[in-house]
RNA sequence: GGGCCCGUAGCUCAGCUGGUAGAGCAGCGGCCUUUUAAGCCGUUGGUCCCAGGUUCGAAUCCUGGCGGGCUCACCA
């Protein structure tokens, strides 16, 4: 027999929690109503209710349903007893209706049944549609059934009307409660269940945009034996079959390239990626990116997509192209202003960086105040003197152009500037929220940019990229010149629905375990 | 990883110049058959995040941990 003192010390926990909630009181009450309904012969989760009309439905359609049965069903979310009768909310998807139930209406056994449901309580509802005397629509219940018994108390949140506002009393707020049961956040405060339908909406928007041009949606690898497409580092994997090391794709770039050489001429993905780095107000371990490429076409070209695509996407979600993130109001209506990357750090920080070699680069970061490592080279310099005075003051949105070509590895070398790749980022409030170029597809340069990552690699730049054998043989066989687009979505719905925090746009953003 | 702040009833919070816990809402019991943050009366409910320490005595002070938020660094 094993000893208590092999059990899994998450075993022991688990048994403590239970042990410890089960003398909860609230629960024990809710735990003794549902063997009290039983006993009394009530199925506390039927299989079905066949509903006719959604609670926003109901409302929509006073005027024909006044007077009129229908069958609604949703969760107990607000409860008011008046003797021997009862006024409660309840809530579907689309929003809260009010029922009344009169106990000479439902009779007797149903009254019992009524006397041990909660807020929480998901029912169904048969009655007909009435306005109350103060003029709320409301369905006089001639029958209801319960449909789930809920068995935990609901973070209950109050609230009114007023001038045909909501105010919510003591809202359900802790924030890590809320990312940890977010199933709760749902229930409790409606706002969050927005920001997700819009977030669902920008994607089928995107999606749509994309297919009505024509390019088509596919699946590449997540486990992938090389990582690449991105300088990040990865999740490690392990394949047991194959005994072989797998990661976590940090992007699907590389395949989606090698379907460009394929034949297919435009593809896209909405891709999972995972980087194995710190998390953020910005940033969570595994978000998403759509990414695009389209043969034939090169960056300038990607830019006017892009552009064309987020707007469109604001009019169609939004029906505006005007937004407000975070206070600061944001037109994205195309044409956006294409700036290169010099031109920006001339403009915002007053230096020219253009001719700079890395030493200069070292001393002009210096100059101001930037603060670099001993190991980076000039494109990383230059980057973070971008980061540092450039960045924040984009507010409106803005293409940054033409990228030192060491920060860009799979990027096409600019047409005229061979320091230079054609690489633009578009810029929206201060944040990266994609990412493009003029797509290298020279397999000799090819590998000379990956050789030239795996020296710094060997310096120990552990976000330098990885060779790809496979990747330049498919590169060899020919690639057409090629536009590629990142955008990361996670972001993008942070900008379009107005959250601060990438947590707040992630049904289940990264957490600690809980204790 | 660094800095700042936070962790008390199911929820929102008070108590924190040390004397072993309180409010509102929710719950429970009672009155109330068009109420709506319903109302009125009564009432239950707490390993005060965890572990050490100081002290006659710790929710309160100290140390360490765990979890979270904001922020800086890195990145999309």
């Amino acid at each position: 027999m094993i000893s208590g003192q092999l059990r899994p010390d998450s075993v022991k926990r688990e048994t403590r929690r239970r042990t410890v909630e089960e003398m909860n009181q609230l629960i024990q009450q809710r735990r003794e109503k549902l063997k009290k309904l039983q006993e009394m012969g009530v199925n506390p989760y039927p299989y079905k209710f066949d509903r006719t009309h959604t609670s926003k439905q109901v409302k929509e359609h006073f005027e024909e349903l006044e007077n009129q049965e229908v069958r609604v069903a949703g969760r107990i979310m607000a409860h008011r007893r008046m003797g021997k009768a009862a006024f409660m909310h309840i809530q579907d998807m689309d929003g809260r209706i009010q029922i009344y139930l009169k106990k000479d209406m439902v009779g007797d056994f149903a009254w019992e049944v009524y006397r041990l449901l909660d807020i929480g309580d998901i029912i169904g509802v048969r009655g007909k549609v009435f306005k109350t005397r103060t003029g709320e629509i409301t369905i006089l219940v001639e029958e209801f059934e319960l449909l789930a018994k809920s068995l935990r108390p609901l973070p209950i949140v109050k609230e009114k009307i007023e001038d045909g506002k909501r105010v919510v009393f003591d809202p359900f707020q802790d924030k890590e409660l809320r990312y940890r049961q977010r199933y709760v956040d749902l229930i409790v405060n409606p706002e969050v269940r927005e920001v997700f339908i819009k977030r669902s909406k920008i994607m089928t928007s995107m999606r749509n945009f994309l297919n009505n041009r024509g390019y088509l949606e596919v699946e590449t690898p997540i486990l992938q034996p090389i990582y690449g497409g991105a300088s990040a580092r990865p999740f490690v994997t392990h394949h047991n079959a194959l005994d072989m090391k797998l990661y976590l794709r940090i992007a699907n770039e590389l395949y989606l390239k090698r379907l460009i050489v394929g034949g297919f001429e435009g593809v896209y993905e909405f891709a999972k990626d995972f980087r194995n780095e710190g998390m953020d107000r910005f940033h969570n371990p595994e978000f998403t990116q759509m990414e695009l490429y389209v043969a034939y076409k090169d960056y300038y070209w990607m830019m006017e997509l892009t552009e064309t695509m987020i707007s469109s996407i604001a009019q169609e979600v939004l029906g505006t192209m005007v937004i407000t993130y975070q206070g600061q109001q944001i037109d994205l209506t195309p044409p956006w202003r294409r700036l290169p990357l010099f031109d920006a750090i001339k403009e915002f920080a007053g230096v020219d960086v253009s001719d700079a070699d890395e030493e200069m680069l070292r001393k002009i970061a210096k100059d101001l105040n930037v603060e670099v490592e001993d190991g980076w080279g000039s494109g990383k310099i230059i980057d973070e003197i971008f980061g540092e005075y450039v960045e924040p003051n984009l507010v409106q949105p803005t293409f940054i152009t033409d990228y030192p070509l060491e920060m860009s590895p799979l990027a096409k070398k600019h047409r005229n500037n061979p320091r230079l790749v054609e690489r633009f980022e578009p810029i929206i409030a201060g944040k990266e929220i994609g990412n493009a170029f003029s797509e290298l597809n020279d397999p000799i340069d090819q590998r000379e940019r990956f050789e030239a990552q795996m020296e710094l690699r060997a310096k120990g730049d552990e976000e330098a990229q990885v060779l790809d054998e496979d990747f330049l043989r498919a590169l060899e066989y020919g690639m057409p010149p090629t536009a590629g687009l990142g955008v990361g979505i996670d972001r993008l719905t942070m900008l379009l629905t107005d959250q601060p925090s990438i947590r707040d746009v992630l049904l289940f953003p990264h957490m600690r375990p809980e204790k």
